[in-house]
DNA sequence: GCGCTTGTTGTACGATCGTTCAACTAATTC
DNA sequence: GAATTAGTTGAACGATCGTACAACAAGCGC
């Protein structure tokens, strides 16, 4: 107290806000909800106990905030891509190494828990599930348009959400028998079964007949 | 204190535990792991403080009880069946609005979060989904076998795993613009489409085309 | 230098957490 | 009916929870 002896580290608010919302994030990834706490979110971004109600109006509100920053992806502007590339793009995405390793999925796991519960996250929720299902509609119906395929577009969307989000599930919960890259190829097989066929952006592994 | 004026409801000790694993799922299913509390659980059972763990060594014994009964339909056996009435039955039952109202969703989101932090439910979760999974291997390598058919047995049925979880994460999150039937047509429909026609136990809806 | 704004700290507070435990009540045994 | 067993209660404990707040430190205009 008398003597200041350790570094007084001073960051912009936008700064500091972010490494706010990535060290809840590894809270999140390390034990879920129980582990969202002041002291060791503020512990793991090195800060100070009062800091978070300074820059957040409150515990909830940063968790808002870190899932509209890990939901951002999902509402991305795909510009100048067709149709099948946005397909490709969002499954890739999807299983991207490096963003939905198990942390990550267990970060997700703990705020699907809570979006039923907090009527804020609930809505942020909803407007983002919305936009994501319908740039999937759109672009199914485009592709069924143009060859002449008659699909119920709804409900593929709505398999291929699941089929994703299950995936990620069981990955999670028990990653082993499957990688991956087997999880990117059950969803191309999925929609190569329904006739539209998707060749992915990055290439898939062989796959292993029984 | 002097007096003793309420009711003192004595019950064996199977009774009450599994009244306390009702009550747990339905403190679950109302606020998640955050509802999850000795006080909210003991109050849900209209019970005093200090029962649980006189019940239960722990907080966490009473929620590896709880997933040990939620889960326990997964590997009932389906004796007299034949493979595809073991696969409809399976679907429906994951389907079915008893056991699968938003509440009971919730609960499972709950625990699925808990599960990659507890290494006691972990470890029974493994092995619950182990046997949840081969016997659907097994039932869908059966209907190949007989039928000539091609399929990746162990890739359809991680698929169809993640479809059904996935669809009910979504009924969960948000149950507009489906209902459990749409959910329970979309897998038969998956199943159509790598060849293998299997007649739902109940009735599916009419198919709406878009 | 001084005043002002803004980022940061650490303590304090009341509430609630999971668990323990001695006391108590009802059923059962002898 | 006394002794024993088993189910139940509620107070108590230390720990930790989210938030509030006064004190402090650094940057900036002047």
């Amino acid at each position: 107290m008398a003597v200041k002896d350790i570094a007084y580290n001073r960051k912009t608010a936008q700064q500091r806000r972010s490494e706010l919302i990535a060290a809840g994030v590894a809270c999140l990834g390390r034990g879920g909800m129980s582990a969202f706490t002041i002291d060791q979110i503020c512990k793991q971004a090195g800060v100070s106990r009062g800091l978070i109600n300074h820059h957040f109006d409150s515990k909830e509100a940063l968790l808002v905030s870190i899932y509209a920053q890990m939901t951002e992806y999902l509402v991305r502007e795909h510009a100048a891509a067709t149709p099948r590339q946005q397909i490709a793009s969002l499954i890739d995405d999807s299983f991207d190494a490096a963003s939905f390793n198990k942390s990550n999925l267990r970060a997700w796991l703990a705020i699907w828990g809570q979006v039923a519960t907090h009527a804020e996250l609930k809505s942020l929720h909803r407007q983002r599930y919305l936009r994501y299902r319908l740039q999937l509609v759109d672009a199914l119906t485009a592709i069924a348009d143009a060859e002449q395929l008659a699909i119920d577009a709804a409900s593929i969307a709505r398999q291929l959400i699941a089929l994703i989000d299950g995936l990620w599930l069981e990955y999670c919960l028990h990653s082993d028998g499957f990688s991956l890259d087997d999880a990117r190829a059950d969803c191309y097989r999925f929609l190569q079964g329904i006739g539209i066929v998707i060749q992915p952006e990055q290439e898939l592994p062989e796959r292993i007949e029984p």
